[in-house]
DNA sequence: TGATATTTGTGCGTATGTATC
DNA sequence: AGATACATACGCACAAATATC
């Protein structure tokens, strides 16, 4: 049987050292030329290795500095009830939120067909910041029909939650109806707000929220940092 | 009352234009110049008409070209069943997949967990291109276990469609087990494949489907163009 | 291949109306 | 009322990418 190939085996290692917390997320690796001494081997060899584990999105270097230990990225269930403070709290890591900011004004043309509106209605919006560990997940919208919520906004500034904010309005359930999901690449402001560079994968997701009668009650639109989130969906069930 | 912008209107102007098909996706916009001509303003202004449009996905500008209409992406949906013929079909597209490479190998550590086997055990490996009407939409490999499966790979080549290959192996029926879903920059190899530029946004998912004894046939990874490509997920269950 | 025109991207300066403190 | 900040709009010039001949 013939062996693999050396730079399959030190990527091997290397995945394992990783894997083992012998380095752990955003340490930096050995320089390219200390592994190739520790393996034996020509440091295009290494780099072999290494390129396959970067391709993996294991680890990523930067020109100049090193090679780093990519953050695993957070598991985000989207399910029938999307909740941002239990997702995170199960996968062990502390949720918060940052209000960038909170307004009433009228619906737009998508926003309105979104939750069964005429164009111009009013609306709340909530455009906010989720983190997991202090660390930016996601830049989020949600659009709420004002008429039938009029104390949203307060509550949303004293909770910052929608969950927290649509049970004071009376709203005690709600489950998602339809979610959307496209990629994109971060702009200017996503790239600051989520703390990635510009052009970074973003993942959008677009979804609507219904009460247990079933009208609308949000319309939410989410920017997960693509390199810090993977969405998860476990057995969902077709129309 | 304060009449709104005119870039606004330039804005609205322009996506109504386009919703009532004067410019059909793909299509090139009149030159900022002349559309400032037509509506009488600075460039700048329409220059921040155009941006909001850009902004929303509605159109994609090219330096030294034009304002392209942007293509609306085809939804694909993930439901129990994904079925990628019946899923571009029925959004009046055709269907088409291209195979790239079929072999039988020993499973790797993943794909051996995906699978329930042992690592090093067989698997086929189905490497392929899908498109919808002439265009790549994906990257995709599927892996299934070689020992129950003993003639898939003759199936797969005749037909291309894992569905039928697999219903000539004697599976008649499968469903997801599990999706994961996240966001890349495709590589040079997929930007090739796709027809897209490196660096342009993917969506990558993983899912496992099980047979209706909930046994696992098929692990299989798909990148899709980002641009091109909407998931949806039409009401489903949590656990 | 190379020169030229076209088109978008970027920067600066100026001016005006409208909120906000 | 005054000061300040902000959004909007116009004008000009040049850079950078692309298209064309």
């Amino acid at each position: 049987m013939a062996r693999s190939a050396i730079w399959k085996t030190i990527a091997n290692s290397l995945t394992d050292d990783i894997g083992q917390g012998r380095y752990s997320t955003g340490a930096k690796l050995p320089a390219e030329a200390q592994l190739a001494a520790r393996f034996g081997v020509n440091r295009h060899t290494v780099r072999r290795a290494l390129a396959e584990m970067a391709d993996q999105g294991l680890v990523h270097p930067r020109r100049g500095s090193g090679v780093f230990v990519a953050a695993t990225p957070t598991d985000y269930p989207i399910g029938k009830r999307v909740r941002f403070h239990q997702n995170i709290a199960k996968g062990g890591q502390t949720p918060a939120k940052q209000i960038l900011a909170l307004e009433t004004r009228g619906a737009g043309k998508s926003e309105a067909a979104a939750l069964d509106l005429e164009p111009g209605a009013p609306v709340h919006v909530y455009d906010g910041l989720s983190l997991a560990d202090e660390q930016p997940i996601a830049l989020f919208q949600s659009v709420f029909p004002a008429d039938p919520l009029p104390g949203l906004l307060a509550a949303l500034e004293q909770t910052q939650s929608v969950t927290a904010a649509l049970k004071i309005c009376g709203i005690a359930d709600y489950t998602r109806a339809e979610t959307r999901i496209t990629a994109k690449l971060a702009n200017a402001t996503q790239a600051l707000h989520l703390r990635i560079s510009e052009g970074a994968p973003i993942l959008r997701t677009t979804g609507v929220n219904i009460d247990p009668k079933g009208r609308p009650v949000e319309f939410g639109r989410t920017w997960f940092a693509g390199d810090r989130v993977t969405l998860t969906l476990d057995s969902q069930v077709g129309h």
